[in-house]
DNA sequence: TACGATTAAATCGTACACGATTTAAATAAA
DNA sequence: TTTATTTAAATCGTGTACGATTTAATCGTA
């Protein structure tokens, strides 16, 4: 029991840690190219699927319009994607990838993938931990929902 | 390789949420008792070892002064510790605990761990992603450590 | 048609998080 | 001893992140 509250502690801290170190290995292969970590997350999800609504957005990243909104706004104005309001449903705003995403989506892909080679992580091993983690995630997002209905 | 590069995206992907999943249970939980989840885990540090500088404090939990300064601040000004300048060396700022950090660790831990045992991991599970979580963080620090240089 | 409820974004206030700079104290060197 | 260097915190500017509120558009139903 206390060494399951023990487990605990060792593990939020351990995410806490892990996702502080991507979030730096990241920055300072993003930063040449103006992109922030989360930025970058969301270019991903655009080069994925190009022109969805902040809502789909949202949802796909797990980020409220508190976040999304002035992280979009950022990105449009250093040339990375472009708001669109729908004519059909003028409450909706479709978010699309500019060229410049287009062009640098090449480069970028590049630069991260060196970089992580650099670190080591086998196939197996990295498999391994996102299946873990998935599982972890669903747990954890399960609990939230059902508690805050 | 193609599949390297997209499992790269997986995974950063993956630590981003889970480690977002994890502020929120912890956010529902800490809230009634005034807390944060960083700060939490400044107790969790000094509950563990009471009485270090602001640089311990930062090295223990990969933080910097402009994070730790102002949080340090808050929970002072909110009365879970007190800091005190070193005589000898007064450069140096030591953190304390104070009474209520004490008393209400029981309480804290209690909830938390409750909450937790909801989300069903078994022990096995636990120790696994752990062990996989903090042999990536290595292999990240190792990295940005020697990219520093 | 009108009007209350719902929905999508934007806005606001608070709290991290980081790198860069600044301030002040201690230490080392001249 | 005076000065240069180093060190520990604090401060500053930018960018997430979240919950709560606000604004505006659409939808449902009388």
């Amino acid at each position: 029991m206390n060494d399951f509250r023990s487990l605990n502690g060792q593990l939020c801290f351990a995410v806490y840690e892990t996702a502080g170190e991507f979030n730096k290995l990241y920055t300072s292969v993003l930063q040449p190219f103006g992109l922030t970590y989360p930025q970058y997350l969301v270019l991903l999800a655009l080069w994925e699927k190009d022109g969805v609504t902040m809502k789909e957005l949202g949802a796909k990243l797990d980020l409220g319009t508190g976040t999304l909104t002035p992280m979009i706004s950022r990105m449009q104005e250093n040339g990375w994607v472009r708001k669109e309001r729908s004519k059909e449903d003028e409450r909706r705003v479709f978010i699309y990838l500019e060229e410049k995403a287009h062009q640098q989506q090449g480069a970028i892909t590049k630069r991260v993938a060196e970089e992580i080679e650099l670190c080591q992580i086998n196939a197996e091993e990295y498999k391994e931990l996102m299946t873990r983690l998935n599982d972890l995630h669903q747990k954890l997002k399960k609990r939230t929902n059902s508690a805050g209905a």
